[in-house]
Order: structure tokens, then sequence, then C-alpha cells
DNA sequence: CATGAATGAGCCTTCATTCAT
DNA sequence: TATGAATGAAGGCTCATTCAT
């Protein structure tokens, strides 16, 4: 990075620029509506530009999946470091897996598209290990916090069930969640009018239902959530919260 | 039905079976890979024919997810006849969902396609309706019993949710997990070994997080599971573990 | 006619609607818009019945030319028997042109549809026969007028024109005129008001041109449009001066 | 045009190939047998090239109209450029609308098919307003020579007759006789032998007829016809009127 | 005769990808 | 490396016509 040449970095932020053209268009008019004339177009480069940059249209989208999880693994990893108990590392991981969603909720549907055999067949298995990394690392990461709190005896592990697998039901639930917030305009007419808060309760009850020893008072779980968006995540709330 | 002819009797059961063709290639194959010539080619009748069954191919789309969103509705109100406590009925509704995502894991990959804009706006608001209808439907069955537990005293609400938010959570959950289930090949190798187990786990553990009394003993669970299974679910359940 | 069964006339009937189904669909969407389904649902018929009546749709084209051409015929007959001069009597002819144009906008696009090769091909030679002698004996019979006038010594032939050339370039500028008023929605912008009013000047400017012995007053012209629609076309041109 | 590439220019005449190649399948044929995949094979090139060049079908069609009609005016213009009388300058235009009508008779069928609807709808704004910027501009020249005339006293606009509705007139027997001219193979049966020759008997006595101040001998009629056809047309009618 | 489901050739159009410049 | 015209397979859909009932 230091020592590169001006080209390169046209050449890097030209990359970054595609996944930016490709992502809106996936969450808002799906998979079907991104072809490559329009990346090109909007890129104001030419299409065989493009393709010195992605070898063919799948590995945009694997590309695009890869970036957004390791957007997600840098903001757990940061989520991880937040000083105190497990229970209250494990909402940090909370606070950071919502401001994700907020900030990259075609990321649900990429993880989706990424799946379907003729697109991945169609990818490079260099990416496809990239991506088995990052899932990796962040479940990782999330089962590590358990593993913690088990051996600080925060909670004992519900029989039957692995860390691994512990972090594969939040997961499930937040992963399931946000993509409905993602797609489905119906909530509100169900009556789920905030479907973010909800998850945030979500998780804290489905923390309590593992055994996982609670915060000490009620009020300490927003003040872990403003703590740790004010410290660890204060630009990426800011994006999402203010007006822009 | 009863007084009907042989000829609309073929007719119906020909549109079962497009989307029958339908269904395991959206899940195995994705959406890209589904098209009318196929439909046709499988059905052994012609283009047209498919067309006078449907006007579109997003209508299929649609249809599918309206059959089975139609189908888990009927699984879920058996299984909310399910005698017994909240919390049991509450199970029931839980072994239907497993059963259901058994048999028609495609319906996750459907639904969100449906939201597709350029999908949606291709269909019919009679279609549209129809699962409008249905989805509401499920979630007012499910969010029923929750109002008979806060009734009977088996839970009180937690502070900020309302049932159709807590019902949500669940929903999200199962949603996600079987979503997953459904595409993503990677879990074992991250260690989610089981995943149908580990979703009935964890919804057991997520009704303790929302202070659902327990039922009485431990094994009262499988109990439970054993009894939907055989009561109400008897046929489904053979289906999918027996070898056919 | 006099001793046919309901069936025989109820056929009939049904053979009218057809056409009459096809004409406006004609002039106001074009020939392509014109299909078997549309008329079928619209004739509350099935499209088997259609083909009962006329084998292909090239011959509901070739039908539809044959009857208002027909149409014509009978109205230039009854506009040729106007009790008067050779120049009243072609006077009386360019009125039940109008008329006619007015009542078929039609019959200009489909007159020119008719001889499309692939349309012409497809019809049987009994109707093209029908077109044919149609169109010949509405010539002959104004071509009958002007053989008169020059009998009557009303005009003297123009050089190097024959009476059916004559008639050629009245019949060329009434074609054109009418073909335009039916599709060309530009006319108005261009500065041409009133087509129809000047189709009338027109002829008679072109009677003037061949030296066709004028009528003695101004107002002549006036009195026998109004004769020829009073005393022959009352019916017609009620229809389409009133309401309706 | 001076300093373009090689490919601009291939570009170029590609564009004016496939308007070459729709032509005579249009008059010919019929907008019926005119395709995509007929055009591309004709041009040795592939479908997706023709789509290159014209966003839809219907806008190649409404190319052709405007092209012919560019070509008209250029033709009108020339001609009204004929030093002489008035009356004289109205016969070069004459003589310009023959040549015009014997170049290009599937003019006169796509200028009928351009204005049904379902195919205008199609059709780019901008190419709408060539279209009727040429129309405009046709009809605004021969009517400037109307103007011209009774600023000249070679004339006296009839009663009730705008410059731009006797235009009309002109249009509409030129309009209709070389329509059918192109289209009605019924003509010589009927005892038209020679369209184009009476075509212009017409129009002399139409002028007539408006009381245009004649020529004055009888044959400076042929005498314009010849100068114009050498002088101004010499390139049209040696293609016409010779072999090839 | 009437029906209308079934047919399938054929059309328009899209778009990922290539490659000569 | 950048370009973007050219490619052509593929897909959605229409509709005149047939024919078993």
């Amino acid at each position: 990075m230091v020592n590169s040449t001006r080209k390169e970095r046209e050449y890097l932020y030209r990359e970054q620029r595609i996944l930016e053209i490709a992502r809106p268009v996936i969450v808002h008019e799906g998979y079907h509506a991104l072809n490559m004339n329009r990346i090109a177009e909007q890129l104001e480069y030419s299409k065989g530009t493009v393709y010195n940059h992605f070898p063919c249209k799948e590995e945009i989208i694997l590309a695009l999946a890869i970036q957004t999880l390791e957007q997600r693994t840098e903001m757990f990893q940061r989520a991880a470091r937040f000083s105190g108990r497990s229970r209250e590392r494990m909402q940090a991981i909370g606070v950071a897996c919502e401001l994700f969603a907020r900030m990259f909720p075609e990321h649900f549907v990429v993880e989706q598209l990424v799946r379907i055999p003729s697109i991945w067949e169609k990818t490079s298995s260099t990416r496809q290990q990239q991506l088995y990394r990052g899932e990796t690392c962040c479940l990782t990461l999330v089962s590590g916090i358990v593993h913690e709190a088990v051996g600080a005896r925060d909670m004992t592990l519900p029989t039957g069930l692995t860390p691994e697998e512990l972090v594969f039901g939040l997961w499930s639930m937040t992963f399931g969640a946000y993509s409905m917030l993602a797609t489905n305009s119906n909530l509100p007419a169900m009556g789920i009018a905030n479907g973010y808060d909800a998850v945030r309760s979500h998780l804290r009850h489905m923390l309590d239902g593992y055994g996982w020893r609670p915060l000490d008072h009620e009020h300490d779980y927003d003040v872990v959530v403003q703590k740790v968006m004010s410290e660890i995540f204060h630009e990426e709330a800011s994006q999402i919260f203010q007006p822009g």
C-alpha cells in the first residue's frame, strides 16, 4: 500500500467502486437487475475494464459477500475487545451486528445468492476460501466469547449444544430478522413496527434463555449499547443515525 | 371438487405438477435456472399450456410461496389445537415449523424472491393479497398462543415487546436457521452438525428467555415432540424420516 | 332469407358481429392488435365458432373489405340515381363518399392490408373475386357518370385521360384524404382543421379543373349536398351527425 | 463526417443498410414479414448488432419514415428553387413528388404504419419530433408556393380554403394515388394503365381547378417536366428511367 | 355445431462475454 | 490497459390453428 503507484491506487479504488455500485442495485432491485453494462456505465469506464477487475459477474457477487463479511469481521473484532464481562462483550457483538445490518443490508441477500450452485461454480476457489475463512473467523470470534463465558462461570453450556451451535442460534435469529427487515415491506402492517429494537430485545432474551449471567441492573443494558456506540463504533453510528 | 369433470381434475393436477417441478429447481439451482421452457419440458406439455395456467413466470413463484404458506398455515392450525398448556402448544408450533422446513426447504428461498420488486410488480394483486393474508394468518395464530399464555399467567410479556414482536423473534430465528440449512453447505464444516436439533434447542431457550413457564420435567419436552409427531403430523413425519 | 330457420339467421347475424368487432380494433389499434382470441371473447363465442365462419384470420380482413366495399357500392348506386345533371349526380357521389368515409374509416386501412401478399395469399379466390368485382363495380358506376357527362356535353374529356383514369384521380384524392384523416393525428397541428370540408371543396375544384360544367349558382352546391343528405342518405347522415 | 474514423463510417453505413434491407420487405411483403432475425441475417451481422443501432423494431420503421421524408424534403427544396412563375415551381414540386414516389414506394406504407398507436408508442420522442418537423417542413414549403402565387396574382385563394388546406388536397391526391400504385395490383385490370402519367394530369387539372394561372402554351407543361428532370433531378431520373 | 385446452413455431429482446483496435 | 462494438445463446411470451369432447 505504502509504496504503491498512482495507477495501483486508482486500480484498487475502482475495484471498491464497482462493489459500491453493485450493492444498492442488489438490495433494491435484485440480482436480476444487476448487469455488467449498468456497472460499467455507472463506473464511467468500459465493460472491458470491469472485466479486468473481475473475470465474471459471479465473482463480483462473491467479492461483495467477502467485502461485507470482512467488514463485519473487523467490526466484531473491535466489539470483542470491549472491556467488561462476557455478557457485555456479547452485547457489544450484538450492537456491531445491528450497525452492520443497517450499513450493509444487501449482505443478507448476497449471502444467499452466493450459495446458488450456478453462481458458486463460476467463482474462483481463492475467493471461495476467503468467504469460508471469513465466516469461520466471525463464528470463532463469537464462539470464543461463549467459551470465555463458560470458563468465567458466567454461563453453563446448555445440554446438547456446542458453543458453535449456540452461536448458530444467535446468528440465525439476526440473519433471519435482518433479512426480513431488508426485504419484507409487509412487516409494519403485521405489527412489527421497530424491527431493530425488537432484535436487540430478542438477543437479550436469548442470552437469558441460555442462562447467561445477566447484567446487574436493568438500565445497564442501555448503558452498554451507548458505550459501545460511542467508544467503538462512533463513526459507524453517526453515519447511520445522522441525516445523510 | 366433488362434481368436477375429469378435465377439471386434470387441470388442477397439472397446476400442482408445475409447482412441484419448480420447487426443487429453485432450492438446488436457483431462480435463474427456472425457466418456462424447462418447466414445459418436464411437465411434458407445451409452453402454451404452462401459460394457460400462469400468465407469467413470476406468478409461478408467487403461487409457490402461497402454496407452501398455506401448507404451513394448515400445519400451524393443527399444531395450535394440541391439548395442554400454552408452552406445549407453542412447542407443537415449533414441531410444525421444523416439519414444514424439512418438507419445503424452498419456501425460505421463495419468500425472499417474491419480495424482489421486479418480480413482485409482475404479479396479480389477487395473489399478492393471498400471500399477505397467509402471512398474517400464520402470525396471528402464533401470537394468539402468546396472548393465551399471558392470559393464563404462563408468561409475563417482556417489557417493550408486543406479542407480534415476540413472534417476530421466533420467526426470525427459524427463518434464518432454515434458510441457512437449505442453502449453506458450509455449516457442518463450521461445527453445526445437526441444525434441526439445534433449532429445537434454541426455540426452547428463547421461550425460557421470555420467561415462559417451562414444562415440569426435562424429559417432557421430548415427550411433547413425540406426541405431536405421532398424533398430529404422523403422515408428514413418516414422509420425512422414512427412506423415500 | 325469407324461409331461413332461426339457426340460419343467428349464423348470419354472428358473421356480421364478427366483422363489427374487428372494425374498430383495426382503425384504433391496428391489424397487429386484432387476434382471434379477442374476437371470440367479444363475440362471447368460442374460437372454434369463429373458425366455423372464417377459415383463417386473413379471410376476416378480406370479408371486412368486401363488406364495406359493398356498402359503398350500394351507397354509390343510390347516389348515382340522384336526379339532375351529371355534375349534380357526381356531387351526390362525393356526398356518398364522405358519408361512407365517416361511417367506415377502417375501410381505408383494410384496403391496404388486404393487398399485403402474405395476407392476400391466404384468402380464397371466391372472396378475392368478390373484392375485385366490388371495386370494378364502384369504378364503373362513377366512370358511367363521366361517360354520361361527356355524352351530355357537360364536359370534354381531358386529353390523354380515359374516364377510368379520371375517376382514378377523384378516387386517389378521396382515398388519400380519408386515409390520412383516419390515421394522421398531426393534421390539425399543420393547419388542416376541417378535413372533410376541405375534401368537398377539393372535389369541386377537381371537377372544375376537368372542365366539368359547373352548377348555375354558387349556393347550388350546398343545396345539392343538403338534398342528397336528406333525400338519399337521411339515415346515414343522421347516424353520423347526431349524438351517438 | 470529414474527420470520422473508419469505424464511425462503417457504423453509419450499416445503419443505412438496415433501412435499405427493411424497405423492400415492407413494400412487397408487409410489416408483418419484417423481423429482427431476418434483418440481421441479411445484414450479415448478429441480432445484437442491429439492436445497437435501433433499440427496437418500431424505431426502425420510424427511422425509415424519417429518412424518406427527409429525402422528400430535400427534393422539394430543390424543386422549389426552380426559376419561373409560381405555377412552374409548383409543377416542379409535382415532378419531385413523382420521382420520390417511384424511388421510395414504401414511404406510403410506412407513413401509415408509423401512425398505428402500438407502434408509435414504442418510439422515442426524439424521432417522433423529427417526423413531425419533416412533415411540417414539406407542407410549409409547398404552401409557401401557394402564398407566393397569391402574392403574384397567379391565383386567388378559393373561398374557404387556407393555403395549407389547398396543399392538403394536392397531398391527398398524390398520397392516395401513389399508395394505390404501390400496393394495388388490380389497377391495370380496371383500366388504369399508366398511373404516374395520370397523376401528372390530375395535378395539372387540380391547379387549373383552383384557378391557378396556366402556362402559356400547352406544350410548356412537358417542357417544364423535361427541364426539371434534367436540370434538378438528373441523377434521380436516370436512376428510375434507366434499366437498373 | 360449439367448445377451449393444447400446440409450438416464431417473435422480440437481453446480456455476459470476447477481442480487435 | 482501456475500449465498446459484436456476438449469439437463451429466455419470455404471443397467437393462429387444431381437434378431442
